[in-house]
DNA sequence: TTGTAAGCGTTATCAA
DNA sequence: TTGATAACGCTTACAA
């Protein structure tokens, strides 16, 4: 079937060494040798294995992007895919191949983290949608494979982590509520499981403190960045605070239900409440109203993750990159009525 | 680093041989050693090289999954997302590895097909996205590596295809909206360089027939599938064809232009223009108004073409599997105003 | 500049 | 029931 070098050994009169010595470039070999070997090579239509190449090499030019719980959220959709291209781009680029791989926490207790790297020989792993009590955390700092967590606030010697200022994102989406009137404001966040659902709690806390407002836990419903939820914290949260005029939601998902929840109940978005949203997946710009939120560069989470298992690969240490938030004013949100 | 049976071998006090024997579960072994061996491994934390056996086997349990043309086009993120998601849920169960490869049709010809599936020792090749006039298509065939295309209607010896019944989903959908009393109907088709449009294209020539309406490829306006196109095909559709009071749309993301060029010209979409999409990607369902459409099951298109692969791969002849299509009424449509 | 030979971790063939 | 030994396709000391 496949031309091997051993083929092109025999075919040009040579040893395997120096068919492998030219095909990889090296410089001592004469000139005309390595020709005669490449054009050979190219006559025969040969391709290198890079099974047999791993082996050897003891390296496999493949990372593995583990996806956790990748189907079970619905939420995720945008975000996942945008990440997956952004990797998928960068690691070509770089002449990596990808292998994808998906768990959820019932399965890494038979399967765990290093026999997937070790199986395939992975370089690095970009891991994604791990929780705070997820098992492969542990395993993850103490593996020698090195590993980019993304949303995950880790670093190791041999991990690194992308993830936005989430603080900073939460807190900026809360102040532009506030400079907008609004002092009665609710949130609707993700499941406490959520490393980012903390730090988007502490930029709520700290954009109210600010201000000068309260806080209130009460004023806090935890959902689980799905639609319903979104709802069912609308429910919760006006029930117990009618006088609500805004609700800063974790995900755009949970935006857009507390918005049909509020209509349902009879509000208008935003001229009763306003109703922030975070994450801003392509539905944001879809739904009615548009969705004010806070901007993700998902798809560079995706470039910036492989640049970071790079620099890891080449030895590098561990480090973080937290990218800036911005925010996506459009017509869920407005100046309280007065 | 890792342990190898030549390890468990020497602690167990026997050859490699017994070991490989034992951890294949082969029954040619004594139930003590086998026993005894097994507990080693445990034990010692043993991992299977994969990459070593591929390379003895000479198969890899690794399927690739071809994407053409990834990010490039926007209207695709949905639907790219749940075959994907299919694929790796479906493969997973079947416990097979998958790796993620994209292309265009210009990197294609310096790295050719083949390449890809002898470099990683592919078992087989899930590939979708290929256009009419993609190179990829010749060598497929010809290819000895078992096939599965999405969307592509080419059956051979090593060779299957998943697809919808377009022809049958484009006609239901032009059956209904002459149901509803609609005549002059218009249609926004995809490029014609995709399998799909063509069928579509008949679905909607067919309808017409069947219903004694005239056809008339001036009706028919070649898009891209992508939003804009949608917008243009409206414009040019409705300047030519004033009388249009419906429109049939080949992807979603074309009708959500078409129906935001209709606002934009001040008509009504369904009242005076009633629109029809193609797909029934999440947005639809979203926007407003609801998009009526035609229900393409993307995650299963996944799923079904790991089971096409997999009946490859045990010898079977290639064949094509054409899932029926059925309709989503939502909003965007409505009885002809008389 | 080139070749010999060992080795990567596994399976498979053949004898014992 | 077990064990040498070769083989998979490649890289790499080391020697020539």
């Amino acid at each position: 079937m496949g031309v091997t070098i051993k083929d092109i050994a025999k075919r040009a009169g040579v040893s395997v060494t120096t068919v492998s010595r030219a095909l990889n470039g090296y410089k001592d070999i004469r000139p005309e040798t390595r020709d005669r070997i490449l054009r050979i090579a190219e006559e025969m239509n040969y391709r290198p294995n890079a099974v047999a190449r791993s082996l050897v090499m003891k390296q496999s030019r493949t990372i593995g992007l583990i996806i956790s719980g990748l189907t079970r959220s619905r939420a995720g959709h945008d975000l996942t895919f945008n990440i997956i291209c952004g990797v998928n781009d960068r690691a070509t680029e770089a002449e990596y191949d990808l292998v994808l791989s998906t768990t959820d926490p019932s399965r890494q207790e038979q399967v765990p983290y290093m026999e997937l790297c070790r199986r395939r020989q992975l370089d690095g792993v970009i891991l994604m949608g791990v929780r705070t009590d997820d098992p492969y955390l542990k395993e993850v700092l103490e593996a020698s494979v090195p590993c980019v967590l993304i949303d995950v606030p880790l670093v190791g010697e041999k991990c690194s982590h992308v993830t936005l200022d989430n603080e900073r994102g939460a807190r900026l989406a809360v102040q532009h509520l506030i400079a907008e009137g609004h002092r009665q404001i609710g949130m609707i966040n993700g499941h406490a499981q959520a490393f980012v659902s903390l730090e988007r709690l502490n930029g709520y806390r700290n954009a109210l403190k600010e201000a000068g407002i309260e806080y209130r836990p009460e004023r806090v419903f935890f959902g689980d960045f799905e639609e319903s939820s979104g709802q069912e914290g609308v429910r919760h949260l006006l029930s117990r605070f009618p006088e609500t005029t805004a609700v800063f939601c974790a995900s755009d998902t949970m935006a857009i239900g507390a918005i049909r929840e509020l209509k349902a109940m009879g509000k208008r978005v935003p001229e009763d409440v306003s109703v922030m949203g975070f994450d801003d997946i392509e539905l944001a710009s879809f739904v009615t109203p548009l969705l004010s939120t806070v901007h993700q560069p998902f798809y560079e989470f995706g470039t910036r993750a492989v640049d970071l298992l790079i620099r890891l690969l080449k030895g590098e240490l561990g480090t973080a990159d937290v990218v800036e938030p911005h925010l996506a004013i459009r017509e869920s949100t407005a100046p309280r009525c007065p």
